[in-house]
DNA sequence: ATATGATACGTTATAATATTACATTAATAA
DNA sequence: TTATTAATGTAATATTATAACGTATCATAT
């Protein structure tokens, strides 16, 4: 299993995160073809710097404010657009909202545990999640080609400030 | 595993479903003291009537049509929640999307497999699954209240469209 | 270097989805 | 009945997302 959860929920060293981040996916576009422009990598910055995930309209906010001029909404689903097919960030359907991919090399099950409380999402690959879907898929003639997998409840920090401070 | 996918991909005597879906979902009211009234009736034989997802302003057209007189949103979004709060429909996160439920009193996994070429959708409970996931966040020390989980992909009859005819 | 074609961006308008607030009506309980 | 709660009608508005089209920038072949 692998999973941002502790990254998430923990304090560490932020910008190391961001700058591996943005390192590779410099090296994504590379291999792709693809352009990084500044527009991109800011909205790409902005959702690493946030462990919740943004609105498109938050985006907008944040972006305008970094470049000190108005940025239109088409300006942001472009950018958020380009960064979904390189999988570099993920769509939370449920929120209307988009996040940084903490793995994006790697095959995962783009499966979420979104806290209710605080807003944070951790992401988890897990690779007996992706089998059991497939076999499920397979036996129901089902051809399965992407999923989107939202888990909701209190993260570890959240769960722990509500719960009995007694300990056995 | 509990499914309803060859009942949505299948000919089959669609009267008797839905007949069966309101008087179970009469039952449920009675049970919970919930009233079913005739708004919420006629969205819920609307979503049942449909083996796609509704949105809101479909259930909005189709329910003006069906009472001969306008119909705002407001008015189906109540009616949506009520029926959500019972689990008799669900909502599709990535379709911004309601659809009925084929076995409201079962624990389930709010697994739908959504085909992406005709638009059908079918749900999915198997016990595997959420124990998975269950495990998944205990380890993760997150505390798992509900999901949504959504496979995208080609369902059975549109799968066998596309694939060569040749049998071996 | 510069013409060309493709890609990205600016800008405006608008579509699609969802919520709020408050008045009115209907159902239930005292 | 009257009081109380629940449901609906109605209008306005907030939020999320896309479309259309012109302009600028980049990559490359000449």
């Amino acid at each position: 299993m692998l999973t941002n959860s502790r990254l998430v929920h923990q304090f560490h060293d932020h910008d190391r995160c961001i700058n591996a981040a943005l390192a590779s996916a410099y090296s994504l576009c590379a291999e792709k073809n693809a352009r990084m422009t500044a527009i991109r990598e800011s909205v790409l910055r902005l959702l690493w710097q946030s462990h919740q995930p943004l609105g498109a309209y938050q985006l907008q906010d944040q972006l305008s404010r970094l470049l000190n001029k108005p940025v239109a909404p088409a300006t942001i689903y472009r950018a958020v657009d380009f960064l979904l097919g390189l999988g570099l960030i993920h769509r939370i359907a449920s929120l209307n909202a988009f996040i940084s991919c903490p793995f994006p090399n790697s095959e995962h099950s783009n499966l979420f545990m979104i806290c209710t409380d605080c807003g944070s999402v951790a992401e988890v690959a897990h690779n007996t999640v992706n089998g059991l879907l497939q076999t499920i898929c397979d036996k129901a003639n089902f051809t399965l080609q992407s999923q989107s997998l939202e888990l909701f409840g209190q993260c570890p920090q959240c769960s722990s400030d509500g719960e009995d401070s007694s300990h056995g």
